[in-house]
Order: C-alpha cells, then sequence, then structure tokens
DNA sequence: TATAAAGACGCAAAATAGCGCACAAACTAA
DNA sequence: TTAGTTTGTGCGCTATTTTGCGTCTTTATA
C-alpha cells in the first residue's frame, strides 16, 4: 500500500530516495541550491539536507560547497574554482583529447558534444586540416585551432542557466539531415552496461550525434568510472572507441571486450595502450 | 519537463563558491573587472569582493591589479582578437551597456546580436528579471546574470574563424516565427543614413532580429561615428533609440532628431543626456 | 605635492559544518 | 511473534567559514 499511491496518505513525508532525487533535480534547474532551502522546502532538518549533500557529492552527481551545493555535471559547468578535481585532472584531459585527436583524419566531418574534455579535444586539433566541425558547446569555437577548420556549425537551442551548451530542440542532428563521419562524446559516467550523462536533455542529444555519426569515440576520465547517472547516453556496442586516462575496473574492461569496443588508455607517462 | 515553477526558492543570494565561479567567468567574458561593480552586481560589501579575487588569485585563475582583476590567460581563454578588442574602451562600453539596459523592462523578450558592446549590455541587466533573451553571442551566455534570466536561446548557425557568433539561416528570427518586445544590436559603424557593419551575413542577421521586434537600440560607441562599412544594417527611422558614450557629429545629430530617434549619450562623468 | 580611491589588517557577529548520540521506523532472522 | 540490526532523523555541542566594519597604509592621479 505504501509504494505506489501518491497522494498524501497521512503525511506528507518524502521517501528519502524520492527527496534526493528532487534536489538533484532542483540543483540543476536553479544552477544552485542551499541547505536552508532545501531544509524548508521539504521540512526536515539542515543535517538530514547536509547528508543528502554529501550522498549527492559522493556520487558524484552535485559539487558540495560550504552552504549548499552546485549540479556536478560533469559537463557545462566548466572549469570553476570550487570543482577542484578539475584542476587536478586537467593534465589527464588534455592527454585523452590528444589522444582522441589521434584517431580522426583530415577532412572529416565531426559531432561534439559539450564538456571540459571535447575542448581539450578540440584544442589539440592543431595538427589535423579542412575538418567539419558541429557542436552545441559555447566553448568549443574559441578552442579549435583555426588552420584545423573547413567549416564550424553551432547547433542552436535553449541554455540553462550558468551551462555552456545547448540543448534540445534537436534541429538537423538526428533528423537524418546530416551525417558525419565521427561523433566525439564527453560523457558523465561509464559502467558495464554503457555510457551515462545526468542530463536527460544533453543524453537525447548526445545520443542524436552518435545516431547521426558512422563511429562514435568517447572520452571520459577515469573519474567516471562505475558511475551511472539517470540517462543512458549509448550502449557499449554502438561505440568504436573509449579514450581514457587510467585503465577500467575488471567488469568494465570485460564489457568493453566483450562489446568489441576499442580502449585506448594514455597513463601519466604519456604512453597508449590498446585492448 | 520544460521550464516550470523554477525561481523563487526563497534566497536569491548566491552560495560564496558560486560567486567565485560567476566572478572568474565575468573576468573571461569582459576582460577585466571592478571590485565596485561586483560588490554593486552580487549586492555585497567591496572587501568580500576583494577577498574573492584573491582567492581567484592565488589559485592562478584571475590577475590581481589595483581596483580590479584581469582574467589569468589561461587555457579556456585564449587571447583571441575578441579579448583585445574587449580592453579597449571598456569603460565607454561598460556605461553604455548600463544605460541601455535600463532601458528594458523586466519580462521583456530581447533579441541581441553579437560584439562586445552587447555583451556589456548583458552583464549590466542585474536589476531586471524574468528577460527571454535570443541571440547569436557565444559570449553572452555566460556573461548575463542568472538571476535576470527566465529563459535564454542561442541562434544556431556558422561561425566565422575566430568569431565568437553564429550566422545565418536565421532560423526562425526573420521568418515571422518569432516576435520581441526589443532589439538590442551593437553595430559597426553609425552614419547620416543609417547604421552599418562589415559582414554581410551578420548585416542580415542584424536585420531580421531588427525586424522581428516592435523596437530596436542600437549600441555604438564614439569611435563608429562617420564610419559607414560594407552593409547596411537599417536606416534612422527604423531604430527607437541610440545608445552611446560621447555627442556624435551635427550631421548625424540633426539627421537623428529628423529620423525621431532617440539619443542617449553616456559621457565619463556617468550622467545621462537625452536629445 | 595634494587628494581621492583602493587595499591590508584585525575584530566580532552570524551562518554553516562536523561530530557524537539517542530515538523511531523498517527490515531480517530465528 | 519476537529480538536484533540497519537506516533515517533530529538535537546539542564545538569548530570553521564567511562577512561587514573600522583603522591605517598604499596606490593612482591631477
Amino acid at each position: 500500500m505504501t509504494t505506489e499511491d501518491v497522494d498524501k496518505t497521512g503525511s506528507d513525508a518524502t521517501l528519502p530516495a524520492r527527496r534526493r532525487a528532487d534536489i538533484l533535480r532542483l540543483a540543476q534547474q536553479l544552477g544552485q541550491i542551499t541547505v536552508t532551502d532545501m531544509s524548508a522546502r521539504f521540512d526536515v532538518s539542515l543535517d538530514t539536507i547536509r547528508r543528502d549533500l554529501d550522498i549527492l557529492a559522493e556520487q558524484g552527481l552535485v559539487s558540495r560547497i560550504h552552504g549548499g551545493a552546485l549540479p556536478a555535471s560533469g559537463m557545462a559547468t566548466a572549469d570553476t574554482p570550487f570543482d577542484l578535481r578539475m584542476k587536478s585532472h586537467h593534465a589527464a584531459k588534455t592527454r585523452i583529447g590528444r589522444a582522441a585527436a589521434e584517431l580522426v583524419g583530415d577532412g572529416e566531418t565531426l559531432l561534439v558534444n559539450g564538456g571540459t574534455t571535447t575542448i581539450a579535444f578540440a584544442a589539440a586539433l592543431d595538427m589535423r586540416r579542412r575538418l567539419t566541425i558541429v557542436t552545441n558547446n559555447l566553448g568549443l569555437p574559441s578552442a579549435v585551432p583555426p588552420a584545423a577548420i573547413l567549416n564550424l556549425y553551432l547547433l542552436g537551442g535553449e541554455i540553462r542557466s550558468g551551462a555552456q551548451v545547448t540543448v534540445g530542440p534537436i534541429g538537423f542532428v538526428g533528423t537524418g539531415a546530416i551525417t558525419a563521419d565521427t561523433a566525439v562524446i564527453g560523457v558523465g559516467g561509464v559502467d558495464a552496461t554503457g555510457f551515462w550523462t545526468s542530463h536527460l536533455s544533453e543524453a537525447t542529444m548526445m545520443a542524436a550525434m552518435i545516431e547521426a555519426a558512422r563511429r562514435t569515440i568517447i572520452l571520459a576520465d577515469s573519474r567516471k568510472f562505475g558511475r551511472h547517472a539517470f540517462a543512458k547516453v549509448a550502449s557499449l556496442e554502438r561505440v568504436f572507441a573509449l579514450v581514457t586516462d587510467a585503465p577500467p575496473p575488471p567488469d568494465i574492461q570485460a564489457a568493453l571486450e566483450a562489446a568489441g569496443t576499442l580502449l585506448i588508455v594514455v597513463p601519466d607517462d604519456g604512453e597508449a595502450g590498446a585492448g
């Protein structure tokens, strides 16, 4: 009797998991949440909200800051001072971006999504030429070397507060109106079942890009292993290669092999190993 | 799953870490920020802003200067020609942007084109609320205060090498599919016959924006007087107001009067005169 | 050089966080 | 059913962070 009848069955209390999901959604909608606000909204103590935020932060879904939390969403929120992890992983992203740039050829048409890793990829394209790039990433155009570009298109759409990407309506991508050689996608999570992100609308955009491309390269630094956020972007089979900076856990590694996905690891010393 | 009852969770206060992140973005977008401006924008004391800048400087994200800060030219913001233009006439653009922001009302729908002056305009919108903004300016989304925004849309299109704007196909603007209250347009030249820009495709975009809006506000610093570039954007009659930082030459001033265009001059001392 | 603006420093008040503990409800196992 | 365990929650306490203000020093500019 408890699970499904949503309405007020005497208590207006929210289940803990449901409350955390709501908090996460609010964080993403509002761009920031405060402990005090959430406490008032859900009518629980400040401590409970703090614990909720700590749990969400542990899963990498929000960034915990003094007084509240910010949506982590690996994407969009660029290298901000509160996200110290970005700084420590900057070198890793650079290596990942350079390795991915090796995988594309001159004259290709690329679909590139949002996120800081894909910006690192774009910045590493200086040895390529005559590329056509289609992206929803506001930060990408200024990062990509002009000499590499033949044509550069930005997808229009709505911009969430503070984000650096546009999201649906997907325009011509996904409608079959355009096709591309390669989709280069940065994701928020990788597990044995596929690739994930915490924003449904961004997941839709990514899926459309993957659908429109002949092959897909996924970029994910090692923190993304084991995370599975809200929305699934793609299954492992659909992906040509995964580029990362450290070997994934055995279960993911086995699943990648089974799916026939190329695994490219670029460790600190700069060597690239394939598996 | 669109935007619903998003705002109004009680406090409009910005969390410290979020504020620092916003300050950093503003520094990168505007090319320079002042302690006084940031204090007014975030409604905190000068000391707090100084401490924020010190923290950002300690992390190497900005360079501290007397009275404000400059963005540390990191990976994300390479010194584009765009940045250099932004630094020139920065004070004049700030005054123009602030005066133009006075002309729009809460809840309006704005069409805003590319350029550094319109970014200064967007940054000055912190006293406005519930705005819907449609723009082709890649730098605008991160400059506009989140609290002012109800919806923010970026127009898709091609990006010229090094530019920070998208250009045609004009999408829904100009097709009659959308209308707006005000078009805010930064132009490259002003003479007695009208307003000009040096790129035909951008002129087309501007003209479409003006066509779709009930009224038009033109932003142009005083260097633009007498310049008539390649492509005409609009005639004087079509424009509601011209906001600038110094009185125009007599011939232009007479033409503006004849056309019934409001002239708003914001000189150095900060006063605004209308003619 | 004179003057105004900006900064450095210490201090106190307020808000927030971390920690341990007790209590209640739900779940598990005999 | 009954006893034990886990989970979630709120409370009290102390530590830390953030903030604004006053005082004095430094810097920029006419």
